[in-house]
DNA sequence: CGTGCTGTTGAGGACGATCAATGACGGTGG
DNA sequence: CCACCGTCATTGATCGTCCTCAACAGCACG
């Protein structure tokens, strides 16, 4: 199998990129740690209808938006959300690299509406007909890869409901962001820098921006989190234990092996 | 077709019942809403390899238990839950006749094993080995309604997620009460009174047992619970308003047709 | 060179946790 | 039949975490 290339038109940036997104991409690793099949990755990216780049604080699916297509995140950082009545924003949860931004939509339709997804970061998104999915769920190995993502879904946010119920605002932070270095890195990103604003982690972790402030300075403080600008961890070791962290959750054993074996075909 | 019956041992109470767990049964009503077919639900059925009863305040599934069964609530309440190092109990989700109790156990196998399964009132569990699960899989509407119900899950969660974080202790708890009494109303189950205690809600909602107390008075003294011993609610639009509550994301539209007519033909 | 977004700091106040004790109820055994 | 026990519900008092309001600094962008 040879490494598939794609021309992606980027909307704001307006210039064309080649830009690989097989088995090696985030999207390769997700759906191989999902159990897919090396075919499954290659059958799902010939269903893509096309690709769009999305800039930062822009709207990847709107609230109101009726979905007649599937959005799958190639590249950047994007978060559900829900609007509160005081115009307020809840993320429901961060969407990295390889995940499936509105699957819930395709699964239940019409009682999920009130969800949007915003681009945190300049993004590239593929997009996916509803039409075509018959053709992608009507092999076996794709069809579970999806269904586990749901369930990983859910034990996403299973987790960090005990997390938000629990602890203390540094517990909570700490646990929001070693989940998102652990998403990352299943879908290899190992960058210590996490690519959103402390707003937006206030927003996720129900917290008041200032508040995440001081406590994102308490974290420097420990010299978990780097002195800069922006959100870098330096002690992920010590931020886990802050969080009492349990990556396990994020990972899916035992459905790896047909992968690794065909992958090392493939990308050595 | 005929409505099934079964014969069901309550291991605890040391009797035989005959129950009927037929298209009528809160089982039968959850596949439906699912989009599942009937001829569905009498195959589930037959894979069921036996019934269990369970006394409030056991364990259905054990935290540490490798589970190669998947077990069915047919009657009671239970709750999915884990433990927290002070040994206290985060109740992830409440269950109700007809929820699957440990369906990510299966879809997602080892890393959810923390979580177990506990009964809050004396319950009736139906039991299927996992190695049956490929004969029922491979009915598509099936395997279906089963990715549904994983996503229903996940909506639940991303619902107890905005309202945990968002809100005071009154509308928490209010939108608690709002998701039970929907979830239970869409599997024919209308009582108004919720068959758990005050502490189950603080462990759901994420309370000290206290406030709840504190909470549920108030609750009561604006004529929205009846002021009893049980939690039982007397004014049902009052509460939802105080939860904001929008119980559309319990229900599955537009997937229930053939069902309608088919349940028209066996049940009138 | 303003305008907006993000990050930072200070002060006051509210909500809910914690500790502690008591009441009400049902079951169990002497 | 009553004493005892465990579970659940209730009440009071104190304390801490986190919210809110408010102001300001740094930086990118047009």
């Amino acid at each position: 199998m040879q490494l598939i290339s794609v021309y992606v038109y980027v909307s704001r940036m307006e210039k064309v990129l080649g830009v690989d997104w097989g088995a090696g991409s985030p999207l390769g690793l997700k759906l191989k740690s999902l159990g897919a099949e090396v075919d499954d990755l290659e059958i799902l990216l010939q269903a893509v209808k096309y690709y769009v780049g999305v800039a930062a604080h822009d709207n990847v699916i709107r609230e109101a938006e009726a979905g007649e297509q599937m959005k799958v995140l190639l590249a950047g950082t994007t978060c559900s959300y829900k609007r509160k009545e005081d115009g307020g924003r809840t993320i429901l949860s961060f969407q990295h690299p390889g995940d499936f931004c509105d699957l819930h939509r395709y699964v239940l339709p019409d009682n999920e509406s009130a969800i949007g997804v915003q681009a945190l970061t300049d993004c590239t998104v593929a997009v996916i007909d509803y039409r075509d999915m018959d053709g992608l769920l009507s092999r076996p190995t794709l069809a579970a890869a999806l269904w586990r993502a749901s369930m990983l879904e859910a034990a996403i946010y299973r987790e960090r409901l005990t997390s938000t119920s629990r602890g203390t605002a540094l517990e909570r932070v700490a646990h929001l962001l070693c989940e998102q270095l652990a998403r990352r890195e299943a879908v290899g990103i190992h960058a210590s820098r996490l690519p959103f604003s402390q707003a937006d982690v206030a927003d996720a972790a129900g917290l008041s921006v200032v508040h995440v402030n001081r406590t994102i300075q308490t974290l420097r403080s420990l010299n978990v989190l780097k002195a800069s600008h922006a959100i870098e961890v330096v002690d992920r070791k010590q931020l886990m234990r802050i969080a009492e962290f349990d990556g396990r959750y994020i990972n899916v054993p035992k459905l790896v092996s047909k992968w690794t074996v065909r992958i090392k075909e493939t990308r050595d």
